[in-house]
DNA sequence: TATGTTGATCGAACATTGTTCGATAAGCTT
DNA sequence: AAGCTTATCGAACAATGTTCGATCAACATA
């Protein structure tokens, strides 16, 4: 019978009777090494192989499969936001709490996008992420609301923390390889583009089009992140 | 020089000069259909090719990689949306409007999943996306706000719909296929794994469970929507 | 009509990927 | 020593995106 070893989890080195010279953490922590140094793209079962020095087939014995190895990989790298997000104190005003736990949430994700394609899944499925959500929903239970307007809001804000950090984690087309332009010429590059279509066809972009060029994606997020709140302590006051 | 035939939008068949039993519309349909059929991982450029009769190498005649093949899908299967959007009339409430307006979007990416993950890029580069951000923006112009503000308020609404709509995409594990479950059985097990979460490590998610259980997915993303209107309200208000 | 040019088609071949599987060693129990 | 479990390894397989040269069909020019 072959039984993947229990997951070494804090424990010591090498926990299992067995001597091994990988385990599960080391497998984990090289993914989260070569998703944050090259991106997805980069992450093959070869190069992970390569990179622990072994086979590909060990890797197999740890993991089930590319998705397993994502989704736990995910999971792995959702501990230090779960620590952090722990260590949002608890203050007098429970929205207040809840933007706080939000924006640790989202800065995470910004700073590694390969988080958010598994995060929702892993949230019915791995422990860490029902725990940020354990963590991300306890400030509405001191507020005055309906276990239904608690579901829907904390959804509300994690949903849009996580899907607006996926949309900025997307890298550009080939744009940026051509010339060596940043995020602000690209962005500059689009505005020129909208300010270039017709002023009748296209009121509302002409009309924004120069909030669009140099905006921070921090205060955009921050921004919509506001709007819910302000619905919600509306919801709750009413 | 081999350069691509110019898109025939709309145009006649066989718009070009030479003779094509194939065009990059035909293309883009049999894309569509075959994303809708099965999903993003039935599509290869070998079943697109049977499917249109013909081999891989003349899609490449069309198309320059996956990637603009699923641009150019994306943009081609919106057009369909933004006429819905072009549908709605203009009432007496921006608001209102807006709201319409959002819920089209998110009932046409919960249908076609597959879009999410391409709109927003597409959103900068190709043309219909653009458009429908612009519909979506058109009636923060009749609210007091500033454009920092409707920019906000428009992305947020657009991030969160599509965001949202990509969550609800993803297809559940493997856990469907080994009995036949449906949406809600998954759920059920879900929400009793997590009833069976010691209470007091885990008093939100206990709050919340039995609106988890059975929930409605669309319920979930009108509600968040509210909470983002009712601050855009406050914000023109104020 | 003959010839060359361009638009368009086709599928064999290549590189890369995820995954399987049998061989094999290393520790532990008896 | 024998046997079982744990763990390692890489060759081999199937599927996929992509390249490329061969080839044909329509048109222009002479």
């Amino acid at each position: 019978m072959t039984t993947r070893p229990r997951s070494t989890a804090g424990a010591g080195p090498a926990r299992g009777r067995r001597r091994s010279s990988h385990s599960l953490d080391a497998v984990l922590d090289a993914t989260v090494q070569l998703l944050d140094e090259a991106g997805g793209a980069a992450l093959t079962f070869r190069s992970l192989a390569a990179r622990l020095r072994t086979g590909v087939g060990t890797i197999y014995w740890y993991v089930a499969s590319k998705e397993e190895l994502l989704d736990r990989a995910t999971d792995h790298a959702l501990g230090p936001v779960l620590e952090a997000i722990d260590a949002v104190p608890e203050g007098e005003d429970p929205i207040d709490d809840l933007r706080r736990m939000a924006i640790v949430l989202f800065d995470a994700i910004v700073e590694r996008p390969w988080l958010s394609a598994y995060f929702m899944r892993s949230m019915e499925i791995q422990v860490t992420s029902l725990r940020l959500y354990e963590r991300l929903g306890r400030p509405t239970l001191r507020m005055d609301l309906t276990p239904r307007q608690r579901f829907h809001a904390v959804s509300a804000v994690t949903g849009f923390a996580v899907g607006t950090a996926a949309d900025l984690g997307q890298e550009p087309p080939e744009a940026m390889l051509d010339d060596g332009a940043d995020r602000d010429e690209l962005l500059h590059r689009y505005a020129d583009r909208w300010r270039a279509l017709d002023a009748d066809d296209y009121p509302f972009v002409h009309d924004i089009v120069d909030e669009f060029d140099g905006h921070d994606d921090v205060d955009q997020f921050r921004a919509g992140l506001e709007l819910i709140l302000a619905g919600l302590r509306l919801e709750a006051a009413g």
